[in-house]
DNA sequence: CGTTGTGTTGACTGCACTCAACAATTGTGG
DNA sequence: CCACAATTGTTGAGTGCAGTCAACACAACG
C-alpha cells in the first residue's frame, strides 16, 4: 500500500466549483503528500480513509489479469475520492504528478454525516456527479470514434476546469498519451494519431507535449456530439 | 413524453435483494403501467417522478444524433429509476416488456427524505450501487474483447437475478440481441456469432431465442476476466 | 398463408491495433 | 556542461477483430 507523508493538519481553502466545498468543513482530516509513481490505494483494499485533493492530480483505474487497464477518471485540487458506499475500494489510485492530500478516516466522517444531514446530502450529489460522468463515458467507450472520443475527451477536460477563465482554450495535460488511451479505450499510437490529425486540421494546436489549446472548440464540439466525420 | 395510466396505489411488497426494499416505505407512490414500446421518460426532460418497477424489465439508455445507443443497463423488478440528483433525467427509459411501476413525486420525495435520515442514505447507496456498476461496464467497454464482453454479461444477469436458487444457471433474456449489442457496445451481428461460438463451446445452451442456460460458469468467469482466450 | 420482425450465417471491408523504427524529451553520471 | 541512456511520443506498414452488407432461417402475427 502507499506510503504517505503527514504534512500538516488541515485548513480548508475556499471554492465554488461544481460539487467542491465538499468535506472542507470537516475539521478531522490530516494533510499527507504522496509522490508520483507510488499507489494511494488499490482496488480491493478496505476502505479506511476517503480523500481530498488540495493540489496535483491522480488517476482511477480498474485493471484486468493480463494488464489491461481502464482509468475511470481523472482528478485534481478539489476532487474526492475513496467513496464507494461500500467497505472496498471499487478501483485503484496513483498520482499523475506528486500529490498532496487531506484525508478523512471513514468511521468519523459516517459519525460526522449522522450530525450533519447536509453532508451527507453533498456526498449523494458528488455519488450522482460521478455517475453521471460514468454514464457519459459508457456512450462514450461503447458507441464512439475513436475521433470522438479524443475530442470529447478536451472539450471535458475544458469544461471541469474550475478556472476563473471560461474563455481560456489552452490546455495542461498533466497525464500521458498511455494515460489519455487507457481512459478512452485507444492504444498510444491512435491518440497520438488524432492529436496530430486535429492539428492539421486546425482545430488544436500543441506547443508542447503536455500543453494543448483549442482553436476551433465549435467543430470540436460537432465531432464530440458525433454531428462531424471528421 | 409517455403515455401512463394508473392502476391502484401502491401496496408494498417485501424483498431483500442487493439494493432493494428501497422507497417500498414511502407511503405516496402511484402505481401505473406502460405497455412495451412506448417511452417512460426521456434524457434532458425535468424530472418529476421517481419510480420503482413492480414487473417487467426496462432499458435505460442514451443515444447521439446520428441514432446510435448506449444502454446503461436493464432494470427489473424492484429496481429504481429516475434519481440522478440533478432536475433533468441523464438517460432515456422504454419498458422492454408491458411493465407496472409505482411513480412518486420528486417534491414530495425530497420532502420525506428530511424526515427520514434512513431514506436518504438508501439512496446514497443506490447511487453508489450503480455507479459501482457503470464503472464496471467502463472497463467492459474500453478493455474488453467481445467474448469476454458477452461472458460478462451473462454472468452479471445471472449474479443480479434476485431469484431464490443461486444455483440455478437458466437465463429468461427479456432483451433483443440489438438491445444486448447497444449494451456491449457491440452489433447484433456480433452478439449472434458469439452466443452460437459459446454454444459450440459447450459453454451454453439456447433452448430458445430468449432461454440461455449456462452450463459451465466456471469457464465463462475464465473469459469474462480476460484470462482465457475464448 | 403470406407478411413482418428478429435472429443467424457468410463474404468482405475498414477502423483501430500491432509491430517496428524513429524522434524528442528527460534524466543521469562523468 | 556534455554524453549517454531511458522514457515518452510520433509516424509508417501491415494485420486482425469487429463492423458492414447481404442472404437466409425462423417465429410471431394478422
Amino acid at each position: 500500500m502507499a506510503t504517505l507523508s503527514v504534512i500538516r493538519q488541515a485548513e480548508s481553502p475556499v471554492l465554488d466549483a461544481p460539487h467542491a466545498g465538499l468535506l472542507e468543513q470537516v475539521q478531522f482530516g490530516l494533510a499527507v503528500s504522496v509522490e508520483a509513481g507510488r499507489t494511494i490505494v488499490v482496488e480491493g483494499d478496505p476502505i479506511d480513509y476517503v480523500y481530498r485533493i488540495l493540489s496535483g492530480s491522480v488517476r482511477l483505474y480498474k485493471a484486468v489479469a493480463d494488464g489491461r487497464r481502464q482509468i475511470i477518471d481523472f482528478l485534481g485540487p478539489q476532487d474526492c475520492f475513496g467513496l464507494t458506499g461500500f467497505d472496498r475500494h471499487a478501483y485503484s489510485v496513483e498520482p499523475i504528478t506528486d500529490v498532496t492530500l487531506t484525508r478523512y478516516k471513514r468511521k468519523r466522517l459516517e459519525a460526522a454525516i449522522k450530525d450533519q444531514p447536509e453532508l451527507g446530502h453533498q456526498l449523494f450529489r458528488l455519488a450522482c456527479y460521478e455517475l453521471n460522468r460514468a454514464q457519459q463515458s459508457m456512450l462514450l467507450l461503447g458507441r464512439k470514434s475513436a475521433d470522438e472520443r479524443v475530442a470529447s475527451f478536451l472539450l471535458d477536460l475544458i469544461d471541469r476546469r474550475n478556472d476563473d477563465d471560461r474563455k481560456d482554450v489552452s490546455l495542461q495535460l498533466a497525464m500521458s498519451r498511455q494515460d489519455i488511451a487507457d481512459h478512452l479505450g485507444l492504444t498510444i499510437e491512435t491518440v497520438s494519431r488524432i492529436f496530430t490529425r486535429l492539428k492539421r486540421a486546425g482545430l488544436i494546436s500543441l506547443q508542447d507535449r503536455h500543453t494543448v489549446i483549442l482553436t476551433d472548440i465549435t467543430k470540436l464540439s460537432r465531432i464530440a456530439d458525433g454531428e462531424l466525420y471528421s
